[in-house]
DNA sequence: AATGATTTAAAGGATTTTTTAAGGTAACAG
DNA sequence: CTGTTACCTTAAAAAATCCTTTAAATCATT
């Protein structure tokens, strides 16, 4: 899966860059609207994410050309968070989805995956680790009988350590991957989360641990 | 069933296309008044949906030749929301219905249903979901001796939430639905009429009932 | 033009989530 | 063993989201 980011501010385009490839995208960067549109219209493309506020050409002019040379790659718009997004000249431009900045990664990938999933393909999102359950399309956590409802945060959590088993998963990066790259949560929004996790894994009488490690982060932990 | 699609706006006549491939419809796109005719006069289509501002040929002379070669297939025309649709050359043409964009998703296949229904066709458009039946011809929901009517948009978000049993749909997606793709209507319209709804589930003594789930959206839930 | 129905918009209250803060416990280095 | 640091837990404050009601605006019908 190739993704293209056409996005002028270096920082942000690195983390864009970052997080797609850790989660095996392969990822194009380029800072302008003129390079934006010639890698984009070569078609090699599954998803082009573009920022509209860009040095050459903007975001919808740069849209509106690859609509006009047959390009359908699916474009994902980044918008300031402060700036209303003009629905209209975007979606007549070609966008097909926009996301204001700043966002989550979570909230990115979200997108993409939207974005590139077959029209009436069905996702079973259901996971099991341990002993427990996890449906992240309900985000229910549940062993037999019992069940809770996770809230959002938790169970982006729970995703991220449920993706990665067996690893190490540290607070900074539990920090840029849930709450975003540029927000102020500190390492005890963390700890304050991973109890709550803890306290409802404990509820549904599993025996699986969210073990801390010292200096490094937490990993899920199946006991027997 | 076969659906033409003659509009030169790209973007509109690819929402069209997945809405209607979305639904098990087969459609064709082409986008200019010349091919409509040709595709159209081919006599293979059971709707053909129709702009009236077109490249080539307008949309009223495409019907008014497909109709002189006899070609019956029921026609939708489509019309900018601000320019009075002109009723009179519209019927005289051979146009069969009209649609003023932009339109929601729902209203589009409200009308294809409409116009592709044979006279005396008997239509069962009656759902039952836990401990409530809704016949969405008469938009009435009904529970024993009780019953209420719903409205329009009550309705059209009833019909969202009973198509996809068990999965939470988003407020952003009952939006687009509902209201149509390119609509300003905010979070606070779709929480009104889940209200409203919520009231008239209650009206009938229902216990099914609609549960918000924050950050998500919402999901049709039956009790005990 | 009047009436009634529907839809939109706004406001305040209720609930849930998220953050903050503070005091405790466990691990580890010296 | 002791002091320090990192982590844990919980309560309460703050913020966000959702709910409901109502009034105004729009639309349709007579």
């Amino acid at each position: 899966m190739q993704i293209l980011i056409v996005e002028d501010e270096k920082r942000l385009a690195e983390a864009l860059k970052q997080i797609l490839t850790e989660q095996k995208y392969m990822a194009d960067v380029v800072y302008d609207g003129n390079d934006g549109f010639d890698y984009g219209v070569s078609g090699i493309y599954d998803v082009i994410i573009l920022d509209i506020m860009l040095p050459g050409k903007d975001g919808y002019q740069v849209a509106y050309e690859l609509r006009q040379n047959k390009i359908d790659t699916p474009i994902l718009m980044l918008t300031a968070k402060d700036t209303i997004p003009d629905k209209v000249s975007g979606l007549n431009s070609g966008a097909d989805d926009y996301m204001t900045k700043p966002f989550a990664p979570e909230e990115l990938l979200a997108r993409i995956k939207a974005l590139t999933r077959r029209r009436g393909e069905v996702v079973l999102d259901e996971q099991s680790f341990g002993d427990f359950d996890f449906n992240a399309s309900t985000n229910t956590l549940s062993k037999e009988s019992k069940s809770v409802r996770l809230n959002f945060k938790e169970s982006e959590i729970l995703k991220l350590l449920l993706a990665n088993p067996d690893v190490i998963i540290s607070k900074d990066d539990i920090i840029t991957k849930v709450w975003g790259y540029d927000s102020d949560a500190g390492s005890n929004n963390v700890e304050a989360y991973i109890s709550f996790l803890r306290r409802k894994l404990n509820f549904i009488n599993s025996s699986t641990e969210i073990k801390a490690i010292k200096k490094m982060g937490y990993r899920l932990e199946k006991k027997q």
